[in-house]
DNA sequence: TCCTAAAGCATAGCAATGTTATGTATTGTG
DNA sequence: CACAATACATAACATTGCTATGCTTTAGGA
């Protein structure tokens, strides 16, 4: 009963965005579509406007973080997949800085906010595993220390990616880590062995 | 030979910027100087455009955190006056989120840096007077021990005032302090305590 | 004590921004 | 096959930060 959206141009813009982000290069409404051969008003078809159009990079930012997640293969030591998921979430800030920079923008705003609870429940999942395994205590509440290995790792992109610290400040992520998941139970030593060998940001 | 700059005008526009980002006002070019009588070029005369008005902005919230920071009395517990540095941390966050968010926008851009160093400071006298006081290893390297303080309070206040964090997650402080004093020497027990007692964001 | 030059500051206009009003072309549906 | 709803282009709009220009003020040497 009349033209349908094309989903390839939804994304397209959205690409376009992740990559002039990337590239430093300031994204306006026209510039946007510019070379394209589409015109402003596409941006208003998909997203409602520019608004819109940051949510959804927003979004993207999220979606490549849970691709980078899923990179990490589970191990036999959950200990070491926990350190190994906050390097990864770690090497996702600092490959696209801009785009992760635009995730914590505008209230966190999201279009499928699930998008970024799914996330942590990575985290989640990997702690769960640890208890199974017998690696921390029976009183640890998984949801709870997922949340504040993504505050450790999250304080530390911030600060590195936005903020002042350089990036040798990563390594502050071995022992913070080791200190959190002891505090959870595990053993000093055999802890530090586990993040070391998952911590490669 | 020439007009003086009157200082009171500057530290207006930054006092009106920081008032009207608490109203969530939109800060433009107009709006901020409707009303005080001057013109769009005051802001040129003393900023020399927006973004040097964002910088001074920045610079102002690094005023006021360290402004928060003092009001915290160094007692006879080193560990409790770390966490109740932290705390103040947060409670700044918390009382002008706006402020905090501008704080770290535009890669961290400041007329002084030594303003946030200084802020930084703090903490590691703090960690140098719990080592003195026998609290903490002595193979703790002090500003080692406040950077990575400081990012778990940047995390914490950076999830809860930018991201989706609710702010009762301000009790994570608590166990995330604790565990890391904990792993620089202190005893458990009454390193919790201490940090129980500073706690207070 | 003037005179002068430099700086503060107002006015007005500029290019660029996001948005919206309007018209045209396309295509799924009855 | 006809129609109507929707994609999409064009063009105008208000608002943004900025700059060119000129007037006014004032510090500082004669």
């Amino acid at each position: 009963m009349a033209r349908t959206k094309d989903p390839t141009i939804r994304s397209l813009l959205i690409n376009r965005a992740a990559q002039m982000l990337g590239a430093r290069e300031p994204i306006t409404l026209r510039s946007l579509v510019a070379g394209t051969g589409l015109s402003t008003m596409a941006v208003y078809t998909y997203f409602g406007g520019m608004d819109g159009l940051w949510k959804a990079v927003r979004q993207e930012g999220f979606t490549r973080l849970a691709a980078r997640l899923d990179e990490v293969s589970p191990s036999a030591d959950p200990v070491r997949d926990l350190a190994a998921l906050g390097a990864a979430y770690l090497s996702n800030a600092l490959a696209e800085p801009d785009l992760y920079r635009t995730m914590f923008d505008a209230g966190f705003e999201l279009e499928d906010a699930a998008a970024a609870d799914e996330a942590l429940h990575r985290l989640v999942h990997a702690v769960e595993r640890a208890k199974a395994a017998g690696r921390f205590d029976h009183g640890v509440d998984p949801l709870e220390l997922a949340t504040q290995s993504w505050t450790i790792g999250h304080g530390l992109a911030s600060l590195i990616v936005i903020g002042p610290l350089p990036r040798q400040a990563l390594a502050h992520g071995v022992p913070m880590l080791t200190a959190l998941f002891t505090s959870a139970g595990d053993d000093p030593g055999r802890c530090r062995r586990s993040v070391e060998r998952g911590w490669r940001p």
